[in-house]
RNA sequence: GCCCCGCUAGCUCAGUGGAUAGAGCAUCUGUCUUCUAAACAGAGGGUCUGAGGUUCGAAUCCUCAGCGGGGCACCA
């Protein structure tokens, strides 16, 4: 069987129209779900899309498609309907996909689409000041999810924390720790949150001497402390959400190894990098670029290396493009950043571009903003909630779902309050809730039958509840697909509450007439309908488990 | 001023150029002696921000306008 109906049909419809004499490019055909329930599964405008190729009227282009395709395993039926062609998967394929689904388990719907690829997704790269907010949770969640489903699609995925360690911020948060390790306020811009005394407490026991020595040599140790203090933190809130980075890149390293060196030299040579005021200045202008029609580079010239002889962030981000795309051989980098970072998009793709490498190969995720309903995040301003406090108040779960149920597009006006609310009566708990009576279902079939059919006769699997469920677990696959291709894990939590509904109709069935219960004492019929429950189980797991939500057995 | 994102039911949001625009929450009406009612069945609720355009066909693409959010540093 293959694993994806909607490609079956997609070639079996290709197929037929070739034979109705189509040579040259066949126009994009449109397959997809049905949107209404009469038109069937699947659908598509051929009829439409091929009247001008075909010099012929769109009802007799379907028909003839209609009667010409051959879907194997009779796995669909077609019939024309107007311009349109509708798909209806026949309820035996759909028993038989049962039984393939359930043995399959947690592997139906993984696919082979990246061939291995081997790539990095950075996210949530925060500098390392300070505990994480809600805003942040976004691109975390995002980002890891984005990660589970290109591992599902057979990538070779790696999660990348990149650790801004040397600039103005950090700075200013060493500068910070240091004026609290002597009992004094922060300096003007610094950082006024209660653990930077904490951490500024803990340095003194942990770091003798530091509070006799000049700030000039204090600060510097004081900063990377304080940040390797703050990523342990960093590090305990995301796993909370079930998420762990494979590395923890800090830009010094940049500037410890040849990496920084080597990204300006090389742009130096190719004409990139002038200089101007004191500065080095990275521009394109000497050798105009243009790609593909696309505009690839920026007009404006941007400060490599600062007047004073610091390396800007760009800088660091140079050697930190060679370190990935050169030393560790990634094929693709993918980039979650807040929207708050897009206009560095143009200018990332020029860098990556100017050191020689291709800039479709650094796709840039971007996300828009959490904003709380008073205005805009600020500490300072005391509008502020960490994503420990949310996690702590609604859940893990809830929060996942709460984040991937929206569009990376959407801005989230965020209302603690609201959420908190929302986390009692979050959508997650109906995926669950349907994941914990299928298997509460098999404990009572055990208790029920010592033994059971070995194998299941999922053709008797006839009522429309029990091929509902089915239907679902088929467009599974389609939905990986896509998600993986789009990088737009969103799609899961909606696919989760479709398949949920099915399952609760499915189950409720049981309780409204004893007949359609899934333990019965038909012991045949019982297993047939353990094997519908078990591969729907599968599939919600393995769904849940793509946006990082737990599938609880019991609730 | 320029750039990016959004505007869809009372609220929060889905919706690869296709047929009659969907879901959750909220409101209202039914369903537990039951394999788990955190569930199910049903009702009401829409000028898809507005105006043009492209197309056989537009919530979806283009242009303009409005409103909201975010950018436009020798900050990251």
């Amino acid at each position: 069987m293959s694993g994806n109906v909607r490609e079956t049909i997609a070639n079996a419809l290709e197929a037929a129209v070739r034979s109705l004499g189509v040579d040259g490019e066949i126009p994009d055909l449109e397959l997809g779900r049905a949107k209404v329930a009469d038109h069937g599964d699947y659908a598509t405008s051929a009829g439409l899309k091929l009247a001008r190729t075909l010099r012929q009227a769109p009802p007799a282009i379907a028909a003839r498609l209609a009667e010409a395709i051959v879907v194997p395993e009779d796995a669909a039926r077609a019939e024309a309907a107007g311009g349109y062609v509708n798909f209806r998967l026949t309820d035996s394929w759909l028993q038989r996909l049962v039984g393939q689904v359930a043995a399959a388990g947690a592997r139906y719907g993984a696919a082979d689409l990246g061939h291995g690829e081997r790539l990095q997704v950075e996210f949530g790269s925060i500098n390392p000041t300070g505990p994480l907010h809600i805003g942040h949770g976004r691109g975390v969640t995002l980002g890891d999810s984005i990660c589970r489903v290109l591992e599902f699609t057979g990538h070779d995925v790696q999660r990348e924390y990149y650790v801004n360690s040397d600039n103005t911020q950090t700075r200013r948060f060493g500068a910070s720790v240091y004026a609290r390790l002597h009992g004094q306020e922060p300096p003007e811009g610094g950082y006024v949150g209660e653990y930077v005394k904490d951490i500024a407490d803990m340095a003194r026991q942990d770091l003798p001497g530091i509070e006799s020595l000049p700030e000039d040599q204090a600060e510097p140790k004081l900063r990377r402390y304080a940040m390797e203090k703050i990523i342990d933190q960093i590090r305990a809130s995301v796993a909370r959400l079930g998420v762990e980075y494979d590395e923890w890149f800090w830009e010094s390293t940049v500037w410890e190894s040849d990496l920084g060196p080597t990204a300006i030299e090389r742009l130096r040579e190719a004409g990139y990098l002038r200089e101007r005021d004191g500065a080095l200045w990275f521009g394109p202008a000497l050798q105009e670029k243009e790609e593909a029609g696309e505009k690839v580079v920026e007009e404006e010239d941007r400060v490599v290396i600062r007047a004073n002889g610091q390396p800007t962030y760009f800088a660091s981000d140079l050697g930190y493009l060679i370190s990935r795309f050169e030393r560790r051989e990634f094929n693709r980098v993918v980039e979650v950043w807040a929207a708050d970072h897009h206009g560095y998009v143009p200018r990332m793709k020029s860098a990556a571009s100017a050191l020689g490498f291709d800039p479709e190969k650094l796709v840039v995720i971007l996300h828009q903003m959490v904003n709380l309903k008073e205005g805009k995040m600020s500490k300072r301003a005391g509008r502020y909630v960490a994503l420990d406090e949310l996690i702590d108040r609604v859940g893990a779960d809830a929060v996942r779902f709460f984040y991937l149920l929206r569009s990376p597009d959407t801005t989230i006006e965020f209302d603690l309050e609201l959420a908190v609310t929302q986390g009692n009566e979050n959508p997650v708990y109906y995926a669950q809730y349907a994941h914990a009576r299928l298997s509460n279902v098999e404990v009572t079939a055990r208790e029920r039958y010592a033994t059971l059919p070995g194998e299941a006769d999922t053709s008797l699997l006839v009522q429309p509840h029990e091929l509902d469920v089915a239907r679902q677990l088929a467009f599974w696959p389609d939905v990986v697909e896509d998600a993986a291709r789009m990088l737009e894990p969103h799609r899961i939590p909606y696919y989760v509450h479709d398949l949920a509904t099915a399952v609760h109709r499915f189950y409720h069935a049981g309780n409204a007439e004893s007949q359609y219960r899934v333990v019965v004492d038909d012991p045949a019929l019982t297993r047939a309908r353990l094997e519908l429950c078990r591969a729907a189980r599968h599939t919600l797991k393995t769904a849940l488990d793509l946006i990082g939500v737990s599938a609880p057995e019991r609730m």
